[in-house]
DNA sequence: GGTTGGTGATGCATTTTTTGCATCATGCGC
DNA sequence: GCGCATGATGCAAAAAATGCATCACCAACC
């Protein structure tokens, strides 16, 4: 789009914090930018950086200006691809902000499924924590998150809800694989795996082993599941993690999804001990998506709506 | 802004139907215009107009993309009026579309009283009906519309209402002037001058004279309130308007404007015989204003309230 | 049926704009 | 004070937009 060329630069300027820097990712030269900035600083009459002695900063103008190209360009998507749906083509793009939770085995799914009915569509998918989820809502860099955590900012719009349970993950042969639930208290002592403070997860499991007085033995953190999973074959620990990291979500599935590594079994947290956290399936408040992200919203609900009826919420 | 012309080109276009006149309007040659146009629908990867041999047509595409072009300036302009803001000059631009009762004295006294408080604010004044003043809020041609009628359209949000009993204006000298409220059946035969049959007060005549069956003799059909009122100087019939079209609305003016018409008489319509009518005060719905505009809409609105407590709604 | 007057599209020379290079002025950290 | 980063600016080259002349097309009209 030629005439957001110069719209595109004071972004990437924005974002690098240095005109130099900018140029360099955009190819081309420091001077070029550096004038085309200047000349947009003429046109809307106000300077929109500061300029410091290592760079560049937006000021408050440069900060609303910011914020109304990235609605610009969030917007032309939306008609872009409102355009080339009229063309019988379903094409598009949807930029999702995940937790790592339903990036491990929903969205794979969800995923493909959706692309196997709009092969024209891609997608783009940051894994983040709430509350860089909710920012890259605001900044427009993402249409969809799915944040388990609580949403903190007013400017989120919650399509749907959907409840989880914390569960234990632990080796099959572990001595509470036995038990059908799990009460905080038989944790004490034991050894765990927490994922990252940032989690969602993480923080109810402070709240429960606080409130409890509890005191597990903590003997790693980490934020990736895939490690905590293949770290439970060579030391009998056990970690945490709600069903949807687990489950595909499809209806249909079974209880523990059937590639869920067999040597290890999950077992739900008494619902005394922890409450059942909330996995928050949102975007931007007030803005139209494009096609294919309204789409591709819709469709997960019905999935969700479909596997976990009961726990789905708007 | 130079990074717009190529989008206002388009608007351009699409308004005049021709690519060469839009050309003329725009000071450059039509191969030029035709150019970019060609360039941008390159770029869309779709084409915008349809050509005909008389000239261009927007398409859906283009329809959809003139939306968002549409919604690309209001935005601009509301941004560039909040930039302006924060430096203190409170400056920008408020576009009005209103009928014929509001802007006779109301509106003069109202942007008046706003320009004393804000010398660089800009008004843009158009006398439309109903339908006209909604569909340049939709085109974004009007940032407020003030409409004696009922609302059509879904996409228009009604901020204020005020309630207007019609009123009779004639000679003072008129045999029905000495009552204190006039009675339709009092009209049968009387010589009456009507607004045109697109305003809000015509129509609730209309409804009024086929209700209690009584056939005026209608001597003229006018759209201008000064026309009618220099007329009753010469012939002795009567015409009807809103209180807002005497009033200047200010709180503390006496039940009729000091400078209204001293040979003149207003009494208002049996409300038995003629339901008040509605004052709709509104925007286009989903639409942030710009400062200047959201102020002013807050001040008459605020104003209004102040004249007519009893009838402001919302 | 040819003519006229309107439309948008296109090749080529010209003008305008943008870009890149070299350089300057400035402020921070050492 | 020196080195090293930053953004700003003068000037020439490259790129893009513009204008002119012309073509192809269609509808209305004589």
């Amino acid at each position: 789009m030629r005439f957001m060329t110069s719209l595109r630069f004071i972004d990437v300027v924005a974002r690098e914090g240095s005109i130099r820097k900018a140029a360099d990712k955009l190819a081309i030269t420091s001077t070029a930018l550096n004038r085309r900035i200047l000349q947009i600083e003429e046109e809307i009459g106000q300077p929109l950086f500061e300029r410091l002695p290592g760079g560049v900063r937006l000021n408050t103008a440069g900060e609303i200006f910011l914020q109304h190209i990235r609605s610009q360009f969030a917007d032309l998507a939306r008609v872009q691809s409102q355009i080339a749906d009229l063309s019988g083509i379903r094409r598009g793009h949807v930029r999702i902000a995940s937790g790592a939770d339903a990036l491990r085995r929903f969205l794979p799914e969800a995923i493909a499924t959706y692309r196997g009915a709009h092969p024209a569509v891609s997608f783009d998918l940051a894994r983040c924590y709430g509350e860089e989820a909710e920012a890259r809502l605001f900044s427009l860099d993402a249409d969809i998150a799915l944040i388990f955590a609580p949403i903190r900012a007013a400017h989120v719009h919650v399509a749907a809800t959907l409840r989880q349970q914390i569960h234990c993950v632990m080796p099959a042969g572990h001595r509470l694989a036995g038990k059908d639930t799990i009460r905080i208290r038989d944790l004490s002592g034991e050894r765990v795996v927490l994922p990252t403070a940032q989690s969602g997860v993480r923080q109810l499991l402070d709240t429960a082993f606080l409130r409890r007085s509890v005191e597990p033995d903590v003997i790693l953190e980490s934020d990736s599941f895939e490690f905590m999973q293949n770290f439970l074959h060579f030391e009998p620990a056990m970690f945490f993690q709600i069903p949807i990291a687990i489950d595909a979500g499809r209806a249909g599935s079974g209880a523990d999804a059937t590639d869920f590594d067999e040597r290890l079994v999950s077992r739900p947290v008494d619902m005394a001990d922890v409450a059942a956290g909330t996995l928050h399936i949102c975007h931007l408040k007030g803005r139209v998506l494009p096609v294919a992200a309204a789409k591709f919203l819709d469709d997960i609900i019905t999935g969700l709506r479909g596997r976990y009826s009961d726990e789905v919420d708007q």
